[in-house]
DNA sequence: CTGAAAGCGCTTACAG
DNA sequence: CTGAAAGCGCTTACAG
């Protein structure tokens, strides 16, 4: 059962089809009296327009992609959920893709974006690309540097992670550690342990950083490595969401007390799955990057250059039961 | 600067854009001195061809949309992730759209479909619609009846809730209690508390139930209320993963003994953010209905009849240490 | 093996 | 205000 297209809508109402084509599009110059004819051969035929006509003839397409390392993961789902909802409120559907840490599954991404799958991609990478891949998309990107050429969003990791690092400080402790899972070079997010060591020199302390890319699932083995070397820490400042419950509820296990005998300070945001007790942390601001991300890409698309190539958004601190 | 287009290259080539198109579908008959010459020009201009083109002439769009209620839920998450993996191995690409527990946004959504954006979609919803909604698409659901007509894949909630409340009736429970989050009445997780009562009943037992619709994020409601009355419980089978992981840290906080005092079995599978302690769980195999629904999605985008309507697929028991 | 042409379902100047 | 026609970038019988 074939669905109805605009020439049958035309030839049913006796127009033709730029006429239907006028009226599905709300064009203004159409009389009354056509539209009506028209709308009502639309529903008897329960006729609804096949975009893939449009986009051709229009070469766009109304969709935008975002790539993130994994969509099981609660900061990729959150991001991944406002940008959903930003985009449809621009009327924009949304491809989502992973790139599962491969390097070939991202440019398999990329090649699909270059059919013009989307109009424009949010791009969450944790490779190097060459900027030429990038030719001709409207690209942004969250946390990484991509090229001079390439809008970026991410949180005020640097600022963020002093505030943090000082509250600890404010707070009494005196042995504060870095925990984190370490970005490529290229990203934001290495500007966290660049503050975190700052913060310490400022203050005459000594830094003790446990800084390491591992396997999504092995955070618990950072946790070990830093709790077997604890000496007498008494303050941590973890890089991520993950690492942070991970090392909360390793610490209830070991009847440490948080945060009697040791504060916590994340970044991220609290994304314990059970909202029963609350990690301090520096919560970014997800749902304003959503919506920058997608406010940068029409512009792009639209060929408007009114828009600034940083965009850092701050992060809200969320005092929770972890310090004091 | 536009992107070239298939004419550009038979022009540069000088063959004929039929050829060009055979060269770029791996045509068999193609010489291979042609097949050189149209990859040189390919090449030269960095020729990607745009699949607007191919769509509308295939009149297929090679898209699959997975729609559910929310995005950042580690369920959801998960399915998604999966259904992205199966549906890029098969050559899909996919479009994610969250209903947010609003019906208008699913008839939205329907409508998008309708429009062809995707050749068929994978339905988590919790509303009811008339078939006729779906009318020509070809649509799977996970866990919900939406009609006769409509394949639906499922895990086996009525045997691994029976098996899990006989299990904890071996480790030696005697007043176990049944926690959930009420879902539709079409839905096949309704089976959960059914299959609980049998085997209460059926041991003798008295069934005591706390299962509420309550909105996301407001689990520890339930939990309290259920410890509130807790009176001598000393199992509890769980319906899904959010209210097992607040029911276990609740108590914990509580200095509950687990699994001493109480034992837990939970449906869903362990999302425990940090993988530290593991619930005993009946865990979906989520993977393999996320590959399911896709393998059904293309048989009936390809009209192929020979596949079941029902779809229940097993959950696997993994003993975690809620349970002696 | 290959080219010319029709067609996929729309939009949009152009003319009237 | 409206129609006829060209065009968007491909694919695919049809002829040769």
């Amino acid at each position: 059962m074939r669905s109805p297209t605009i020439k049958e809508v035309a030839a049913r109402s006796g127009v033709g089809i730029g006429t239907v084509s006028r009226v599905l599009n709300d064009s203004p110059q159409i009389s009354e009296s056509t539209r009506q004819k028209v709308m009502k051969a639309i529903e008897e035929l329960h006729y609804v327009p096949n975009v893939a006509g449009k986009r051709l003839s229009q070469s766009r397409s109304n969709v935008i992609a975002v790539v993130v390392p994994v969509i099981n993961h609660p900061f990729f789902a959150k991001l991944v959920e406002e940008i959903e909802l930003a985009a449809d409120q621009k009327g924009y559907s949304l491809l989502v893709a992973s790139s599962q840490h491969r390097i070939e599954k991202e440019q398999e991404i990329l090649h699909r974006l270059a059919q013009k799958q989307a109009d424009g991609a949010i791009f969450v990478t944790h490779y190097e690309h060459q900027e030429n891949d990038f030719k001709n998309l409207a690209i942004v990107t969250i946390d990484r540097h991509l090229g001079n050429d390439i809008p970026i969003v991410s949180s005020n990791n640097y600022e963020a992670t002093k505030q943090g690092v000082r509250y600890l400080i404010e707070k009494g402790c005196h042995k504060i550690a870095f925990l984190g899972t370490r970005a490529t070079q290229s990203s934001e997010v290495t500007l966290r342990e660049k503050a975190y060591r700052e913060v310490m020199e400022e203050n005459g302390l000594e830094s003790f950083v446990i800084n390491k890319d591992v396997e999504h699932g092995q955070e618990k083995v950072l946790v070990d490595e830093l709790l077997a070397n604890r000496d007498h820490i008494d303050g941590i400042f973890v890089s991520g969401c993950i690492l942070a419950n991970t090392l909360f509820n390793r610490l209830k296990a070991l009847h440490i007390k948080v945060p009697e005998e040791l504060q916590i300070v994340s970044y991220d945001g609290d994304f314990s799955i059970s909202k029963l007790e609350n990690i301090t942390t520096l919560e970014q601001p997800i749902k304003e990057m959503a919506e920058k991300c997608v406010e940068l890409l029409i512009k792009i698309m639209e060929n408007k250059n009114d828009y600034e190539k940083v965009n850092i958004l701050d992060c809200r601190f969320v005092k929770g039961d972890t310090t004091k």
